[in-house]
DNA sequence: TCGGTACCGTACCAGTCGGTACATGTACCG
DNA sequence: CGGTACATGTACCGACTGGTACGGTACCGA
């Protein structure tokens, strides 16, 4: 399937929608880019609306491959240097992309059906799945795993505005020395 | 000046953005909403772009007023009745908004020009102000103010995709006690 | 009464959009 | 050779867009 063809246009049309986003993707514009003519887009994909689909489906698969590279990071290394690979700017435009879609879907706009299906789920059964073989128990480790996600996601937000990645870095080391802190002292504490 | 007539199509325009965005907002649509003709948008603000920077500059204002209302919150309740009520339904069409024109403006798109100029600061600095009233470093306090500012937006972008307050709710408490138990802990401890 | 100013609607413009009709080319298969 | 499926381009369509020209109405100060 994918037709060769059909492939080399997605790739094309995710590279355009890195550098201007979706908002304004207009089918004419695009394959002016590619080099070819809208009515190609519309043949490979149906619509407009196909084609959205496809490449937020690309973006989410992208996405998710970021969560963890190789095995389960437990090491406070491990997780700077993921959270240094994903702070790169070189990751940036996909990660604009990747939140323009994001609030697309929160929107309800068309071509992001199901875009947030999993789209914190994802993320938080394997962190979780790490806390939980250290013995922690399910809904504990689960929410601490949604507010890890969260402070992911919020700082990559704050990173995009700002750009001041060093400031982000040093407001993430903050959190990693709060859980540090929390998991040495909390075995001992109740919580609320 | 505002003119109240621009004011009553300020009002009527930010409503309509509040239900379905801005990236389909069309002159002539919102216009037929209001019950005006387009032509009454382009008089009082010039172009499209004008319009879309006077609900820009409404919805900052609204988000800016959202983040303390009355005195420094110190105490977990305050911080709980504070994360209560930004949480609550009844806002999540207001801050679907601006995480819309967040992204629109990081994207470059124009009628967001200065929206990001504050919008990690405007947070930060209130913040941090009450962590040194309490005696901590600058330094520190920002890291912390704005990691907690990334904490919230992540909940609330988690919160709009999924619905569940509930469990966003458990992680923000997750939150709240991590930052109590390093912060006992805090004074005695080096950090990285 | 006159002139100006604020406000508003109708009608129009040129441009762009997504999508379609139709013709064409090409390559493989019988 | 014919047929058939895929791929592609050109030319077009109706709809919609932001913006403008123009004309009108109502008030207000001179």
């Amino acid at each position: 399937m994918a037709s060769q063809a059909r492939q080399r246009l997605l790739d094309a049309a995710v590279q355009q929608a890195l550098e201007s986003g979706i908002a304004d993707l207009s089918l004419r514009e695009l394959a002016a880019a590619i080099g070819t003519s809208h009515r190609m887009l519309i043949y490979h994909f149906g619509s407009r609306e196909g084609l959205l689909v496809a490449v937020a489906q690309a973006v989410e698969t992208t996405q998710r491959s970021l969560v963890f590279g190789p095995g389960s990071p437990t090491s406070d290394k491990d997780v700077r240097a993921f959270w240094k690979r994903i702070s790169s700017p070189k990751l940036w435009p996909q990660e604009r992309l990747f939140f323009e879609l994001y609030v697309h879907a929160v929107l309800d706009r068309p071509g992001t059906e199901g875009f947030l299906d999993n789209i914190v789920e994802s993320w938080v059964t394997p962190i979780a799945a790490v806390a939980m073989e250290a013995g922690a128990d399910e809904r504990t480790a689960r929410a601490d795993a949604r507010l890890s996600v969260a402070v992911v996601r919020g700082l990559i937000l704050d990173l995009l505005a700002t750009g001041d990645r060093k400031g982000v870095t040093a407001a993430f080391d903050r959190y990693l020395r709060q859980v540090r802190i929390a998991a040495s002292a909390g075995t001992g504490l109740r919580d609320g």
